[in-house]
DNA sequence: TTTATATCCCACTAATTTGGTAGGAATAGT
DNA sequence: ACTATTCCTACCAAATTAGTGGGATATAAA
């Protein structure tokens, strides 16, 4: 399952990517709209800037804009970013590798190919989930 | 990630799948050969047994054995167990669904279609990793 | 230069989940 | 009776998740 925090991240990002001429976007008024508890979304902001996919404005009439197209900004980086690594295993993650503990042997365990598989595949459909491909499927869902 | 206990359950699942013959096989066995604490394989052991996964029998020389064949058993219904729904999001799950609190809309939800395409293709490939399946991948990559 | 509106930053907390442990009752084979 | 086993209930510690609070700092406009 998803956190809260990278839902609220996607929302949050999704909501910026759509009002992208209205830019900087504030954080208070992003709580307001998509319902995220204001100071738990200014954290989630701060993190989604230092990992360089927002940027910032400070003072009067500051906000926040994409770093980036909404193209270029995707699920699986603000996945890892919130959640960490996205296999079911440890030790068939890029990002993050670690052996299992449980683990007795690695290299003639039965499920980490199994496992490295569905990782491929989320992967690959969490890069392709785009900012972008995100707004198109809601405007053709709500035709 | 699977939890650890998830993954001590399929441990000790594949455990006693090869020694069928030598069935039923007791808590403490598996938790020394596979490094499980005792107690806590004992809970998992047992509610694989409510599961109806596993059957058990008490007394001296007893222990558990599987219900059902090594074609049955598979991944996704003992992740469901002890980890619950596979879905990325709760809206997209058969057996635990809920609403996403922080869903505005869910029928025009950008990331709904991506988390169902996910899951679909997870649990697939969960379903047909069975203990049979796991064993062959050992056997298979030990030669 | 003051004021209003922003982000930035650091510390704290409450609730939930995860990964166990402890102790003893019930059961069954020898 | 003895011994090895599952069964059951309660408890517990550490980690993670989901926040909150308070104030410093920056910036545009009046």
């Amino acid at each position: 399952m998803l956190s809260k925090k990278t839902k609220y991240a996607i929302n949050a990002l999704v909501y910026i990517a759509k009002h992208e001429n209205e830019q900087p976007i504030s954080v208070s008024r992003i709580s307001l709209e998509q319902n995220i508890p204001l100071k738990f979304l200014e954290s989630i902001l701060s993190e989604l800037k230092n990992a360089r996919i927002l940027k910032s404005t400070r003072g009067k009439y500051g906000g926040y804009s994409l770093n980036g197209t909404p193209k270029e900004i995707h699920m699986a980086k603000v996945t890892r970013l919130f959640d960490g690594a996205i296999a079911l295993l440890p030790c068939v993650t890029y990002d993050y590798y670690e052996r299992c503990e449980e683990c007795v042997d690695e290299v003639t365990c039965g499920i980490r190919q199994i496992a490295m598989e569905i990782r491929n595949e989320t992967v690959k459909r969490l890069k392709a989930a785009t900012l972008a491909d995100i707004i198109k499927r809601e405007k053709k869902l709500s035709k």
